[in-house]
DNA sequence: ACGGTAAGTTGAACACTGTTCAGGTAGACA
DNA sequence: TGTCTACCTGAACAGTGTTCAACTTACCGT
């Protein structure tokens, strides 16, 4: 008897597309796994960790295998592959945005590698990729085409910098 | 006797340098005002609205006068700005995006007029508003030549795309 | 000077929140 | 059988935003 991490980990995804970010609270969640609130504390930690975890989660469902394509290309794949990542799950941007907050190393990392093939240094690498990986997460709620206009802008501009044929 | 709304925001505001925006309660404010909590509500409907005047004192603090430029020097002025009055106080842009995330209309419209000064079209001017916008809320912790490339970058993308000389 | 009106405040309560912890229960292993 | 561990309970603690009947205070017109 008892659940794994894992399983919290799926209902608290169930539960976050049920009432959103902000009324999942830890009875809540207690409360749909049938279990007291403070049974959660012996799989997590904290709050925040349960968060960390449901987002790792959202990430993981989200990866597509990588193409081997241009830098800038791979850099609209990413970031749209993020968005869609974000997107399967209610207020999945805010989430991954309040976990992130002050580390999003993991998030940034990806693009900081297409941005150095592309030929960037090491400040415009990390400053592209920060740029981007916050243009997506703050951009949830817009439509899509938006969304695209914004992306282009940004790829616009990295590409005026890193001196290619537009 | 009694406390007017301009006299509580200006103590939120002192609050809120003092603890930061997650321990700023009503509570904390009420203590700090020598009053009970229930004593707020009869100057705002709620927490939100109290944030959200004193989201506004910050930004009126931070205005300075127009100058009259080119749209893209006004553009990078606007943004600089509202950087700068945001990092007046701690917790600014968080603050300002916490009160702005469904309506930063305030936020961007003087940004749009810029853009359209510009020759964008509607699409484009509300686009890159909102783009810059978030960018600078985004940003608060950066170091400033972090901000200064990145805010670079994505005004090369508008003026790639307005077709001004770079 | 007096009565009324409205603004402002109190103090207590309600329904939440995350978190802690001593104690209990159940299953696995030796 | 006994022990060890994983897991869970139930209650409590300290905090949150919010509501509201009752009270005080201040002003204003008669």
């Amino acid at each position: 008897m008892g659940y794994r991490r894992g399983q919290i980990v799926d209902r608290a995804i169930d539960v976050l597309d049920e009432v959103g970010l902000d009324s999942l609270s830890m009875r809540k969640l207690a409360a749909d796994l049938g279990v007291q609130p403070g049974a959660l504390y012996h799989h997590f930690e904290n709050k925040a960790a349960l968060l960390a975890a449901v987002s790792d989660e959202i990430l993981r469902r989200g990866r597509r295998p990588a193409e081997i394509v241009t830098w800038d290309a791979e850099l609209h794949l990413l970031c749209v592959g993020l968005r869609d990542a974000m997107r399967r799950h209610r207020d999945g941007a805010a989430l991954i945005a309040q976990v992130h907050r002050f580390d999003a190393e993991v998030l940034e990392q990806p693009l900081r590698s297409a941005l150095e093939r592309g030929g960037a240094d090491e400040h415009l690498a990390r400053v592209g990729a920060r740029t981007l990986v916050r243009f997506v997460l703050a951009h949830e709620g817009d439509q899509d085409d938006d969304f695209s206009l914004g992306l282009a802008l940004l790829l616009d501009g990295l590409r005026h910098r890193l001196g290619s044929p537009a």
